[in-house]
DNA sequence: TTGTATGCGTTATCAG
DNA sequence: CTGATAACGCATACAA
């Protein structure tokens, strides 16, 4: 009672366990009278099939992976469902599976192609730093989504990309935050030193904007974030935002590289008595839904994750049935102008 | 090159499969030479070990799964990094697992069980209604985690779980409001025929404080989700609050069933002119971060995610090793009281 | 349409 | 300490 097999099964029905294989796999050649008494005792039974066993003896699956590093981000929900489901219409099964924080999402990918027999695979977050021999252990097709623009350091043909140019959009919001009339603008979140996370990709674009409108690149406006809180999060924008200000800091608009980062300072920067954005206006970037509720609601750069989560199953999807090749797109962000720092 | 096995890896350093496998598993009876060698020959060949073929020879697996229905809740993040690090204290793997919106989560548990021969399973969210049969039809201890207030209707015995209990702490909640001198208290969210799902559980505890306190029970103060909006989404809250009041709703206050509609309840009565919590009071449910550094900051309800993760750990492994038995453990829910229900 | 036999890549048992 | 070899549960080529 306790594990059904398929030799089980074959035995109750006085079949061979072959047809009971093809049965559940659909395969057409069985005898609908065969068919349905199999069925009946695969329901009767409780039977469940071994994926792992299903998987060692299959030599390929239709399946390709979502690997999400950081599933708590809020950015990567929508795009989660929408590959899922261009995958389904393409006959195609998806496993979702999450990265952790100190795992290297290439071994991941790797282990899951043999274990699933997977065809390809999509990349959410994460994937800063690899060897170009470690990308091509990689013997599927693969495509990058939103992990930071991917500049020419890599091995550009074997694999693809969907994101926004973030140096660009940074450039765009320092830019449009200057055409406001504000002159002294902080930058929350970025490292100093690390120029090829989206971090970094965004303060170079932010400071690339201040110079040529004849500004001039101050650090003290650079606000990292903060050592003791969880990167990204609300409350380490708040933190961050918050200490700034304590320690004599002045800005008339802060840029913080994400929505999450600017909605943790529009916070503090109220709890300090002030106001957004008369006395400091505050800009995201991102385009979660979080910022759309805020009061006042936060001015950012929207990534089309739906565009971006379709390409990139367009793309894997083309690579794989060899309908189409390697290509690396890159997505025009949104400025969506709000309250945050609008002067009424 | 294409397909290492533990065969080439064996043939490469003139051993037997079987050596191969003692020391990539840790075991202690291999010359440190012959590991040595096996190690290298590992690394130099890229060799990756088939979890598929792993599952099927091993007898059992220290491992659990982690299956999330509504992985971009953010309610979850917290306690998905504890659980972790409880097993992985106590020599288990977990294995994270999305269960789809249209998915069964016991049918998903039983694969997967079988597939990697799991020891113990604890759900996060889902699971509303099974038969006890279905619920027997699983093998392995599980816990039921922030799945609604498990109350006598299910066999107990079988499992354990660890929660809030909805319904008292909807009621204290609508006991707070009233206390403020609300005489009109709405609630956001709950559909009218569903009395066993959080939503239902936290209106009934509305409900009872309601009557408990003389107020009569008011049918119109329901405000159910939007239909054409995702569920528990900021967006539907704000669709389904500004729906009520353009319709003519009244009331002094509303308590919605999670943060996030909270939080889109809270903007649609900043849209439509009024101010929270002047005109209207706001209450959440959950504790999400979200609500902190909204402006109004929000009221709510906060759940012990932290402590919860660590007790539906706890208890599991305690079944798995029979140190313990299957238990329903009930948590206190923090009301913390916020901007957007003091009048200053 | 159906059954038999072989292989998938490991683990585990059991002699050596 | 080591190496054959038998499972593990299923898919599939091949034969019937």
């Amino acid at each position: 009672m306790a594990n059904v097999t398929i030799k089980d099964i074959a035995k109750m029905c006085n079949v061979g366990v072959s047809t009971v294989s093809r049965t559940l796999n659909g395969h057409p050649d069985v005898n609908p009278e065969t068919r349905k008494q199999i069925l009946e005792a695969v329901e009767k039974m409780h039977y469940v099939p071994n994926n792992s066993a299903r998987n060692l003896g299959r030599s390929e699956n239709d399946a390709i992976a979502l690997l999400v590093k950081g599933v708590s981000n809020t950015l990567f929900s929508p795009m989660i469902g929408i590959i899922e489901e261009e995958a389904k219409e393409r006959g195609y099964d998806t496993v979702l599976h999450s990265v952790g924080f100190y795992e290297d999402e290439l071994d991941v990918a790797r282990e899951l192609v043999k274990e699933k027999r997977l065809r390809g695979i999509i990349f959410l977050g994460g994937f800063s730093f690899h060897s170009e021999e470690k990308l091509n252990e990689l013997d599927v097709p693969f495509v990058l989504a939103t992990t930071g623009y991917v500049t020419e350091r890599f091995n550009r043909g074997t694999y693809s990309s969907v994101s926004v140019d973030d140096e660009a959009e940074a450039r765009k919001m320092t830019e449009y935050l200057i055409k406001m009339g504000h002159h002294r603008i902080a930058i929350l979140g970025p490292s100093l030193k690390d120029n090829s996370s989206v971090g970094g990709l965004r303060l170079l674009g932010y400071k690339s904007a201040l110079v040529s409108n004849g500004f001039d690149y101050n650090e003290k406006l650079i606000i990292p974030m903060d050592r003791d809180t969880v990167d990204y999060s609300m409350e380490n924008g708040y933190a961050a935002m918050t200490r700034f200000l304590k320690e004599g800091g002045k800005c008339s608009a802060v840029f913080a590289i994400s929505d999450t980062l600017a909605i943790g300072a529009e916070r503090a920067i109220h709890d300090l008595g002030m106001r957004t954005p008369a006395d400091i206006a505050v800009a995201g970037f991102d385009g979660i839904e979080a910022g759309r509720f805020m009061i006042p609601s936060i001015t950012t750069i929207r990534q089309p994750v739906e565009d971006m989560a379709e390409s990139a199953a367009d793309i894997l999807f083309n690579v794989i049935e060899k309908t189409g090749d390697h290509r690396h797109e890159t997505f025009p962000g949104e400025l969506i102008e709000r309250e945050s720092t609008k002067l009424r």
